[in-house]
RNA sequence: GGGCGGUUAGCUCAGUUGGUAGAGCGUCACAUUGACGUUGUGAAUGUCAGAGGUUCAAAUCCUCUACCGCCCACCA
């Protein structure tokens, strides 16, 4: 191999063998899994084998894509962005820490495992928890281990002896001992709150794992003693016996907060109690309603404010309960249309529109419309956590890329919710606590020592539930550096960059600032840069059922790594969705093998002169032509270096190639076949000399975003005590 | 209902602090045994969504309008 072989120091560069490798056209496939292993053996992904003169750490926490299927182009992007920044940070003498991960998600997982399941026609309702754990288990580390390649094929120079799996013990052990101590400071409660159901799933979601489905449903109008109710969810009026209305309305002025009116309604006459709050819209309907403070949020606020009995109608599994009389045991959809039939039989069906539309929530995963329960689960208090992040946003000391993603951010800082954080799933990070069934006791439990209530005396029973995934991965910045065992944390956070898609401003940045203010006092990272959505050519969003998705692994046998990370990233402005036709990545594999002609060029017009170093050459043997250009590179330099240090890959990207192409190749090149071919000595070598270094700083600098066709010409490169181009230094302007 | 973003060449999009519009792809013409045909040279195409304002000067700043996209939402 002659790869890490460095030059015989002060000979002319005269080796015939070395152009034979550029006779053919580059061929990726030919040098990636090589260049790769080349970096990885090097040591150099690791920052504590970083040569001395890298100091400074700058680091970057990977966020760690799902192990349970195969990278989308959207992760190759994020990937790429992110390798860039390392690279060039690298380059620049910084000790840059990339720490690479795998994500258990939880939920997400345990779906994609409960489809595997039901296509074998088998149930987790049906499974022992534990043997689905370690059905869930296996499963997801087999896909880790073909994630992981993935992310190599993309050219990410993470440093794998950090890698950090979402399900390590230590992982889990440090989560459980955050929710002791948010427990312990008064931050984590036990309650029962209403939440958000999927009867399908059969666990609770927070708000950001559902979404509003426009539905059109018939809205009736009841007759509810003296007044008119209206209601699209006949269903689960069995219980109410509280008829509300805002205290400013005239029309119901006559009525007294707590007047008991005595009415018949759907299973027989009941006692109604007059209630007055101002979350009812005079404007909506007759402005009167009854309300089911279990199903619903707004009447569970209500029977909150006011102290309301509340009562369950619909079980866990979405069907009636013996509330409902000769309804119970019928699920929900079916029991509709008959329990308006028997009202109207009964003469209190006032009228019906038809076509009424509304926002359902549903699951995000199967459109199972949301049943909102009233369920003990544990809650972390946002509000004074919320608090922290807006001042640390205000006060800048987190910075988003772009900036329009700061009100975002701030909106949702300051419209918070308690956050349930308990699911009814196995796959997750069990949470330890102990739970009193007789009384209201509930307190985490990390040693597993406490059998009995110390209230009431009943034996304890341990949760059975798991923690939402962003419970933890909000910590995923101290997670993945061992907060609280090594010295890595020390040195590495905060870190510096937080890269990742644009729809987790909410799902996750906020809780990352959140924890990371909570545990350390400091935001996990000074500047988060959100890129947009990756759609197909035609500004489509990829899906499935579509049919539009672009695989990166198809992309990178078709046209080399290279080539897809610098066609993801020209133009690919921050926030902004991105557009991506086959046809941009296949010009940019062309332009790959421009490079790899213009080395074969420079190499062949510089044969029989003597190069040893890359840096510049000395004013005295240039003519003043020459010397314009190496000023005219300098200013390019000082140009794309602004741009990296400002997150504006796009431009730095265009830049360079554009230099690249149509200034060295079509303009300096062209000019110096005359030059080369002439007879006077001093214009020859004037312009051999500026040929190799104009060469070998356009390779530096298109080392971020091309990683290995930059290298791999670089291997070819006559020059002395050469290591490889990944550690190279920057070029200066 | 609220918020955010967009509207620039046929398409996808740039345009950093205001200084007479750019790239890639596509189109057309021409060239070429050249480092590279995965090429080169040249050409065409824009009332920068519309209206008003600030300014010596606006694609860029301000206001309004229209349309498109996305996100959020506890009007039963």
């Amino acid at each position: 191999m002659l790869l890490l072989v460095d030059m015989t120091e002060n000979k002319p560069y005269q080796d015939p063998n070395i152009p034979q490798a550029f006779l053919k056209p580059y061929n990726a496939e030919e040098h990636e899994t090589r260049i790769y292993k080349l970096w990885h053996d090097s040591g150099f992904f690791n920052p504590d084998r970083l040569p001395i003169r890298h100091q400074r750490p700058f680091t970057i926490v990977m966020p760690p894509p799902n192990a349970n299927g195969n990278l989308h182009v959207g992760h190759a992007l994020a990937i790429t962005l992110e390798d860039i920044m390392i690279r060039f940070k690298r380059m620049r003498g910084f000790k840059t820490l990339w720490v690479p991960g795998a994500d258990h998600a939880g939920f997400e997982t345990q779906i994609v495992y409960e489809k595997k399941l039901e296509k074998e026609g088998r149930s987790r309702f049906k499974m022992d928890p534990q043997d689905l754990y370690k059905e869930i288990l296996a499963f997801t580390l087999e896909n880790k281990a073909n994630m992981e390649a993935q992310v190599r094929a993309l050219g990410a120079s993470c440093d794998w002896s950090r890698e950090k799996f979402t399900l390590d013990p230590k992982v889990i052990a440090e989560t459980h001992r955050t929710f002791k101590k948010m427990f312990d400071d008064g931050l984590v409660y036990r309650g029962s709150r209403i939440v958000n159901w999927c009867s399908k799933h059969a666990t609770s979601l927070s708000d950001v794992e559902t979404e509003s489905k426009e539905k059109t449903d018939p809205f009736y109008y009841f007759k509810y003693g003296p007044f008119t109710i209206g209601t699209a969810r006949p269903e689960t009026k069995f219980g109410d016996k509280y008829v509300v209305m805002h205290p400013d309305d005239k029309r119901y002025a006559e009525y007294k907060q707590g007047q008991k009116i005595d009415l018949e309604w759907i299973n027989g006459p009941i006692t109604a109690t007059v209630i007055k709050d101002e979350a009812i819209d005079m404007e909506f309907g007759t402005g009167v309603m009854t309300i089911t403070p279990w199903h619903d949020a707004i009447d569970f606020g209500i029977a909150e404010r006011h102290k309301l009995d509340r009562e369950q109608v619909i079980d866990m599994r979405g069907k009636l309960l013996p509330i409902a009389g000769e309804f119970a045991g019928m699920k929900i959809t079916d029991a509709r249309p008959k329990i308006v039939e028997k009202l109207k039989a009964k003469g209190l069906l006032v009228k019906v529109d038809e076509k009424y539309v509304h926002n359902v929530p549903v699951c995000y995963k199967c459109e199972t419309v949301i049943e909102p329960q009233i369920l003990p689960q544990w809650f972390v208090k946002m509000a004074p956590l919320a608090e922290k992040a807006i001042k640390a946003v205000d006060a800048k000391q987190v910075i988003f890329e772009p900036d329009n993603y700061r009100k975002i951010f701030l909106y949702w800082m300051k419209n918070t919710l308690d956050w349930n954080i308990s699911r009814q799933i196995v796959w997750g990070i069990p949470i330890p606590a102990k739970i009193c069934d007789s009384c209201s006791f509930a307190e985490p439990d990390l040693e597993n020592e406490l059998t009995t209530c110390p209230k009431c005396k009943a034996t304890l029973r341990a949760d059975t539930d798991t923690f939402d995934t962003w419970f933890s991965s909000g910590q995923w910045p101290l997670l993945s550096l061992g907060y609280s065992e090594g010295s890595d944390w020390k040195q590495f956070y905060p870190t510096d960059v937080m890269e990742t898609g644009s729809d987790l401003i909410f799902k996750w940045i906020p809780r990352m600032v959140i924890f990371g203010l909570y545990l350390t006092g400091k935001a996990p990272f000074h500047t988060v840069y959100l890129h947009g959505l990756v759609n197909d050519a035609s500004g489509k969003k990829m899906s499935k059922s579509k049919g539009n998705v672009i695989n990166p692994t198809d992309l990178i046998v078709k046209y080399g790594t290279d080539a897809l990370r610098i066609g993801l990233v020209v133009g690919n402005t921050p926030g902004t969705d991105l557009s991506l036709s086959e046809n941009k990545i296949k010009g940019y594999k062309n332009f790959g093998n421009k490079l790899w002609n213009i080395t074969r060029f420079v190499l062949t017009s510089c044969e029989g002169i003597q190069i040893l170093s890359t840096n510049a050459p000395d004013h005295n043997g240039l003519t003043p032509e020459d010397t314009k250009l190496i000023t005219e590179l300098h200013t390019l330099v000082a140009d794309i270096t602004k741009d990296l240090e400002d997150y504006r890959f796009y431009m730095s990207a265009e830049k360079i190639y554009h230099y690249v192409w149509h200034t060295f190749a079509d303009i300096i090149i062209e000019d110096s076949k005359a030059k080369i071919a002439g007879t006077d000595a001093i214009i020859k070598t004037s312009r051999q000399l500026t040929l190799f270094y104009i060469l070998t700083t356009c390779i530096k600098l298109l080392h971020p975003f091309m990683p290995f066709v930059t290298e791999t010409i670089w291997e070819h490169l006559p020059i002395a005590n050469k290591k490889l181009l990944m550690i190279e230094k920057w070029p200066e302007a």
